[in-house]
DNA sequence: CTACATAATGCAATCGATTACACAAACGTA
DNA sequence: TACGTTTGTGTAATCGATTGCATTATGTAG
């Protein structure tokens, strides 16, 4: 009943060819003013809206660009896509969101929708399905992501693919340095709660608390050492199991600020004192950590920047019309939020500790 | 350089055209058992993808569905995206997701732009800029979006126009409920934090917290009204020009966890024992209010629910082949979760209270 | 062996916009 | 006047998939 106005209808008001309407919408230079101003101004009066699809399926742009994340309802990843929308927005294109909840099938079809709906790009934080599945369809799939030129961009949760670029946090250098900062605070039996190992980032965080262990001549001892997944139960368990040690921790450098939180509500219950009996620094900076009773120290992420760069890092893609293969590996500097869960001395300010936001390619 | 593989490819292969190939893959009755065999092979050997492009500029459906909200990184807003997303999923529907950032403007380029990339239906939130701005661009463009037929749905910050369904809680009730419990608490001079009462939702908390003290004989006081923007230091400032009255409130009912939780601190700063000085009573079940010290009691809006209601509103309206206009106005029960912050006796169970789970049309 | 139904395939238009190419008119210059 | 150049338009192909209609091949009945 109510058809879209085409350029065909505009043309056949005006008796003039779909060609020159075109023309004329386009600032194409081969038309004359007068039809140019004509044509403007019909469309106008008609409501003429361009149809996207036809352009899309001509030129092979579709100007939509899918991004794959585990879930969307996390404030992290929900403010990467927040990044990743503002960034895009200003440059027209859209963002089509999928979730896997962690699946490895719903990782791939996400994908092989996406490549359907011949979207511009791929944004996506790889899954945590466990190691043994065999994931090699998956791996599969992205070779063909690769393979058919759409650009690949893997943010925080990455894999190590040749020719696929990255934007990720220096998970290592800041663990290393939440870890350092807990030993400054006089803790010497550093727990650690560790993420599922097959994932770089968690990887990276355990070895960045180690060595920092190590430089500073404790020990390294395995069972002080958890996985845990990012709940708050899991993290009062977790902490329940370490507390049972002959000899237990004095500190935990944990993964998750969920887990931390459930870590800290079950020492509570058991009339620890923090910080002065037992200091805990989280991971991931969500919105309660800086609204409990005692605010709770955590590694901001950078979500924001995060997006924003996965963002520009695609449109260099995008852009990049020459033949030279880009492969970026962008770290973002995140940020250590010291706060009261962990501060003991006024040795070091109540405030960020590494806020210089660099960005090494 | 790798191009995709099109029907036409396939066809050329098998030396026979695209329309049987295409009649193959479609499970087409007028097409051999034996060439089917043959062109699933084929296309299966060919790594043939249906472009999805092509298929809807033909059909007219393209399988998009915009969601617009003010912004993603809000649990709130988040939540109700992943049950959109999840309903729609099974549905073969992407979800194309727009931020306004409560901007006039960018709420008007949303809806043109969804309009233009052809999507089959539009869910949306409103955004809440003043009222003294003119919405009638808005209002003309959302007109357009009916006369189209393309599918509008409204999903908590709803517009009442003509036509359009919306899916929303029972904000009314709700609220005359939260105060009823502050009433029953033994609070007397009930202070309430309000939002933009151009938008329905707002109008009908304070309205069922009006009722609600009218109904227990307690006079409403317009002076116990603040207008107060979703964040902690509004409700920090809120409650204090409210402590500076000649008969201070002892007990508040927020629109906004945000303003509730600044509330709180500010009193305990301040030196009053929450629940038993003064009671608190949150909006929106923000994770942190479940977190909390003392956790905080606040009304649950459902928003995965939600979400799942709106897409298949939508999917209702799609389906609805007839020429009967569909207009559906869902109202979700939510949940009042009384917690510590405003329970002082064993009276009322330290649970949700009302939990039937109903649906209204 | 003809006639006619049925099954399988090809042909060509369609969705809407863009663009290389062809063509015409208008203009300038020798 | 004749020829080249510029300028504006039209023609038709293209992107990839679907589908009504025409056409061919096969089968069946009379």
């Amino acid at each position: 009943m109510n058809k879209k106005t085409t350029i065909y209808d505009i043309a056949k008001v005006l008796d003039i060819t779909a060609a020159s309407v075109s023309r004329a919408l386009n600032n194409n230079p081969k038309i004359s003013e007068s039809t140019r101003k004509l044509v403007l101004e019909t469309a106008a009066k008609m409501n003429y809206k361009q149809n996207k699809l036809a352009l899309a399926l001509r030129s092979g742009k579709s100007y939509n660009v899918g991004v794959i994340v585990p879930r969307i309802d996390s404030n992290f990843f929900a403010s990467v896509i927040r990044g990743i929308e503002e960034e895009l927005y200003a440059h027209k294109y859209n963002v089509i969101i999928c979730q896997t909840h962690e699946d490895e099938k719903r990782e791939f079809e996400n994908i092989n929708t996406l490549l359907n709906a011949q979207v511009d790009g791929i944004l996506m934080s790889v899954s945590n399905f466990t190691s043994e599945s065999d994931s090699s369809e998956n791996d599969r799939i992205i070779k063909r992501v690769i393979e058919k030129n759409v650009p690949l961009i893997f943010f925080d949760r990455k894999k190590n693919i040749d020719g696929v670029s990255s934007v990720t946090i220096n998970d290592y250098d800041v663990s290393y340095l939440a870890t350092k900062h807990l030993i400054e605070q006089g803790c010497s039996r550093i727990a650690h709660f560790k993420g599922n190992q097959s994932l770089e980032i968690f990887a990276n965080r355990l070895a960045g608390y180690k060595q920092a262990l190590l430089d500073n001549g404790i020990a390294f001892n395995e069972s002080y050492v958890v996985q845990t997944k990012s709940s708050v139960e899991a993290g009062a368990l977790a902490v329940n199991a370490l507390m049972k040690l002959k000899n237990p921790p004095d500190a935990i450098f944990s993964s998750s600020d969920f887990a931390a939180l459930g870590a800290i509500q079950q020492l509570k219950k058991e009339g620890l004192r923090i910080p002065e009996d037992f200091c805990v620094v989280g991971f991931g900076n969500e919105p309660f950590t800086d609204f409990m009773e005692l605010p709770m120290s955590t590694v901001d992420q950078v979500p924001l920047e995060m997006g924003k760069m996965t963002a520009k890092v695609f449109l260099e893609h995008i852009d990049n019309t020459g033949n030279v293969k880009i492969e970026k590996k962008v770290v973002l500097t995140s940020e250590l939020n010291i706060r009261q869960s962990s501060l003991r001395s006024n040795s070091q300010a109540l405030e960020v500790v590494n806020n210089k936001k660099g960005v090494k390619i």
